[in-house]
DNA sequence: TTGGTAGAGA
């Protein structure tokens, strides 16, 4: 009410709604919706009329909201007022219910316009892409009677999302004259694909790089595990006085996070602080991360309380990164701050807090924490936090309450819930719960993994039922696996003779 | 003064 009191002092003065207008394409533009909506309310309030200028920037902002009762009534008014049969509001109407998800919509918007203009058909290419519907954009594309280099541009990064490299590079090499956005996207085709050897390739051949550009390929080594390489290119972007932003920082961080190099996070970190670019929770949690990851819980600790703006990944990478390293109760502490800070916990939150747990062994709080998640938060437990939960039960040798827990769960569980119950049945000398679970993974009818067999074989070999561990390690669709996975199993004759855990000599 | 295309944290 504040805002729109000062607002209608400052503008009020100039009823011209242009400056309206103005205004309110500022507050889109700042990612303030809530404001761009309120100013429009406020200058229907004093009687000022809305235009076609009015109508894109605020239907971006219930996009922006997520919000489908303001796209509603936001196209209400576009009606109301005559100004839906405009181009550039009917266009604006279509990537709304676009970025909405609402396609069907979009595409009845675009369908009911008279007039087409080459932006209005690549907003509707863009929703079909943007929605996986490739078929249809193809369909669409090919059908389009006017195509600009954005049209094929769009089309090259449909196909990066889907890692259709062939379709990808066909539309590429179709562009007569290509431009930075269809090099990076095209970059993007081969790194989504897994393929850093041809992304390189184009990376090398691209003249003019942007920030873009540099960071895909750095995002490309880091998403294919080649950390070191990401490291390096970081190294040539800063030598070739490339200026790095927030997204490269939080990947290279990421990627010396994965090398577990404290010296050269070290040194990271000092550079955002230089570059100032350490401001952001991005980088925050990056480094919180780096610091974790590289053991030095202190240091993350220090990055987390001098960090001046924290938000929900900051808070998880702590409490995650506490708990890995068995501060459990400090997890804990640290979670209660946030309560107190008043930051909703989400799914990931409770990963850390319920590994903290098991690692600590508070087992109590653990269970605490996962029955709240439903009743206090309405945040449904996904299979992730059931796996914490059973290792939690498991390493404190509550076998049965695992069982139980299991038995009641809502999903199919799978091999990692398995393996940390039936270990923890080898460790606690209790082979009645690990053939419980068993006829429980035989009871639901589902294709077993060879991984799934394996075990089987390896409960019974540890309790030296060679018969049964025999019959399960048969059951295996690739039994060579156990020659070359460094399977427990010891098999001299076609029979298996010796169970030695974690050896891989066969 | 207005609508469309690339990377974007666990």
């Amino acid at each position: 009410m504040a805002f729109l009191a000062c607002n209608s002092n400052c503008l009020s003065k100039v009823p011209d709604s242009r400056r309206w207008n103005k205004n309110i394409k500022e507050q889109v533009l700042k990612g303030n919706a809530k404001k761009a909506i309120l100013t429009y309310i406020n200058m229907k309030e004093l009687g000022l009329h809305a235009d076609n200028y009015t109508f894109p920037p605020l239907l971006q902002a219930a996009a922006d909201l997520s919000s489908s009762f303001t796209a509603l009534a936001l196209h209400g008014q576009t009606i109301k007022t005559g100004f839906c049969c405009h181009l550039f509001v009917q266009t604006a109407l279509l990537n709304m219910y676009s970025s909405l998800g609402f396609i069907g919509d979009a595409h009845n918007v675009f369908e009911n316009m008279p007039l087409k203009d080459v932006v209005a058909w690549n907003s509707m290419l863009d929703a079909y892409v943007s929605s996986e519907q490739m078929d249809n954009a193809t369909l669409l594309f090919h059908s389009m009677p006017l195509k600009d280099l954005s049209s094929f541009n769009i089309m090259i990064s449909g196909y990066a999302n889907m890692g259709r490299t062939v379709s990808a590079r066909s539309i590429f090499d179709q562009i007569p004259t290509k431009d930075t956005v269809s090099w990076n996207s095209m970059i993007l085709v081969h790194t989504n694909a897994g393929d850093m050897v041809e992304a390189h390739k184009l990376f090398k051949e691209l003249p003019v790089k942007n920030i873009i550009t540099w960071n895909t390929m750095v995002r490309g080594y880091v998403r294919n595990e080649l950390y070191a390489e990401a490291v390096d290119l970081f190294e040539e972007m800063r030598a070739g006085n490339v200026k790095p932003d927030f997204l490269t920082m939080t990947d290279v961080l990421s990627a010396c996070a994965h090398l577990g190099s404290l010296e050269r996070g070290n040194k990271l970190h000092i550079y955002a602080k230089d570059c100032r670019l350490d401001s952001s929770p991005h980088v925050t949690t990056a480094l919180i991360v780096m610091y974790a990851k590289c053991g030095s819980t202190l240091k993350a600790l220090e990055v987390f309380y001098k960090s001046q703006c924290k938000d929900i990944y900051c808070w998880n990478a702590i409490i995650a990164g506490l708990g890995f390293h068995g501060y459990g109760y400090s997890a804990l502490k640290l979670y209660d701050k946030m309560r107190e800070n008043c930051i909703m916990p989400d799914d990931i939150t409770f990963i850390g807090l319920l590994n903290a747990c098991a690692h600590a062994g508070l087992v109590e709080d653990g269970c605490q924490l996962f029955n709240s998640m439903e009743k206090e938060f309405g945040i449904s437990p996904k299979i992730e936090h059931y796996g914490c939960m059973v290792d939690l039960l498991s390493r404190a040798k509550l076998l049965d309450r695992a069982f139980q827990l299991i038995q009641a769960m809502p999903f199919e569980p799978g091999e990692s819930i398995l393996g940390a119950l039936l270990s923890a049945c080898v460790i606690h000398r209790d082979l009645d719960t690990g053939e419980k679970l068993m006829k429980l993974y035989f009871a639901r009818t589902r294709q077993f993994s060879d991984g799934e067999f394996m075990m089987f074989a390896n409960l019974y070999a540890a309790f030296g039922k060679w018969e049964e561990a025999n019959r399960w390690r048969d059951k295996m669709n690739n039994s060579g696996i156990a020659k070359t996975t460094g399977c427990s199993i010891i098999e001299v004759n076609g029979r298996i003779h010796k169970f030695l855990a974690g050896e891989s000599r066969i």
